[in-house]
DNA sequence: AATCTATTTGGCTAAATGACCAAATAGATG
DNA sequence: CATCTATTTGGTCATTTAGCCAAATAGATT
């Protein structure tokens, strides 16, 4: 079954939901357990706004849920099998890239 | 270990290697094995110039490295691991979207 | 060495992204 | 019900990204 081009997007769209040092930053957080929104925004140190927004997409690509409790909005990662990729990746990013400018060839 | 800023910029570049349709075809695509670039242009059905320039992207992120053969230049996956995160991927991006515009509270 | 072929690079433009500020909303509290 | 608090939304602007075309490069073939 070949995936769709929509198939591929919406795939797509989960990934660079993770794909910005901020975005990452509170993926990595809500592994450990939900927080709230202010919690993010201490951790991101950027604008409330703009990381509610991080947030808005994170949710709507479907990486994050979150629920009202109180005066806070509290979010947590869907998936847990996140963890597994974050690992693989670190050891992607600790590799020194084998030519910066040119091509291997 | 609290990663450095450096650090989750990094792994975020290693992220936004994936976060694009047509880089995450290709991705795909060299699961099942090495490709040249014409056949990646193949797959892609982008123009040839667009398609290096992905690769460049992914190679420079440490996700992919080249080389070249004949006339042609092989790309593949440095790292095996990946085919874990897609599933979970795809387990995420075929979830509906919860709420499509507004917060969930 | 002249030419072919595959790929990359440079330049350009349109579109998407990310940041901030200000204003709106929604629910809790007095 | 008036207000406070947490969060989202709308607007704007600067930056980045993705696409194409044309030109450069590098290695193979004649």
């Amino acid at each position: 079954m070949p995936a769709t081009k929509d198939t591929i997007t919406r795939r797509a769209a989960v990934i660079k939901a993770l794909a910005h040092p901020s975005r990452l930053l509170i993926a990595e957080a809500l592994m450990d357990g939900e927080l709230c929104v202010c919690d993010l925004k201490d951790l991101v140190g950027a604008d409330m706004s703009t990381v509610s927004k991080h947030l808005t997409l994170m949710r709507e690509s479907g990486v994050l849920v979150c629920e009202k409790r109180g005066l806070n909005i509290y979010y947590r990662l869907v998936c847990d099998c996140l963890g597994d990729f974050l690992r693989c990746v670190d050891k992607l990013a600790r590799k020194p890239v084998k030519t910066k400018t040119k091509a291997c060839c």
